[in-house]
DNA sequence: CGCATATCAGTATGACTGATATAA
DNA sequence: CTTATATCAGTCCTACTGATATGC
């Protein structure tokens, strides 16, 4: 707890209260570092003709079966609206199958195809690899720890909007 | 419910070694803690008239002195081409003067104004404030290694782009 | 000349809003 | 009549690109 910056006169000329006090702002921090992760991951997967969305609903359909775009749209956090152009591309590329849904003829099922699990296989490989460049600096256990401080602040504030 | 999500049960033989691998990829957990950080801080900044711009020219300034607006940009982030709409801003609520570097006609030095020192107290209680409602999850322990994680990463990747 | 600076116009992206048609 | 779903059109924000005028 040993603060080393007190006393600070702010009508002074150079005295800062905090050395650097921009760098330590968490939400300056996550945004800027925010921004260089989804560039890293948007060229990564780019290269594999692939979107970080269409990781997000490949993944979802693998681990939690098939559903409805509304379902989906819950699971990865992408927008309904936008969940409309995702589902395109993926469908385009054979990669999800949608189908209407006989017991509720306003929804489409979406379903994983055994070339989209194929295709789930490579992504997560290049997810892998992605994600050591830019954990690179931390050591395992950090990285865990980092998730796991990453994943209890956004669980708070998911729940508590 | 409707049997549209119904084959959930990982019992399979592919069942993934990770259950939810979508929540743990620290790109996807940055990349949305952000967007609700973002949020928060430009909710509580707007009702201070201000933006997080604002702050980091402002704090820029104090904490580093006056500088070109190239300078700034380098210190704050804030791209070239966005810098003049944000001094702009600024200029008009006269928390800072832009004047014409005599050294180097094309340079404009800009100095943060005694109103702007004024204002920059106020935006950082209300960045205390709201950074405690982002890290609300965390103990003070935790909210400094998470600072600490964040600051190496993006060190890292400023460092190697 | 090449280079830096400030400025402006425009792009690409992502999250989102609002409206609509349809069906429950 | 109200709600949910899928879809579409368009907004707002942010980071960025490219071009230009000017001065070094």
């Amino acid at each position: 707890m040993s603060r080393a910056e007190a006393a600070d006169e702010p009508g002074d000329s150079t005295a800062p209260a905090t050395p650097d006090r921009l760098r330590r702002r968490a939400s300056r921090l996550l945004s800027q570092l925010t921004t260089r992760s989804d560039r890293l991951i948007n060229d990564g997967l780019s290269r594999a003709d692939a979107r970080k969305w269409h990781y997000a609903v490949l993944a979802s359909l693998q681990d939690h079966g098939s559903g409805s775009q509304a379902t989906l749209s819950g699971r990865t956090g992408i927008h309904r609206s936008d969940m409309v152009g995702v589902l395109n591309e993926l469908a385009e590329r054979h990669l999800v199958e949608r189908t209407p849904d006989p017991d509720d003829q306003r929804r489409n099922i979406i379903t994983i195809s055994t070339r989209g699990r194929d295709h789930l296989i490579r992504l997560d490989q290049v997810l892998d690899d992605l994600h050591d460049e830019l954990l690179a600096p931390l050591s395992p256990a950090e990285r865990d720890q980092f998730v796991q401080l990453l994943t209890r602040l956004l669980d708070h504030h998911t729940r508590t909007p």
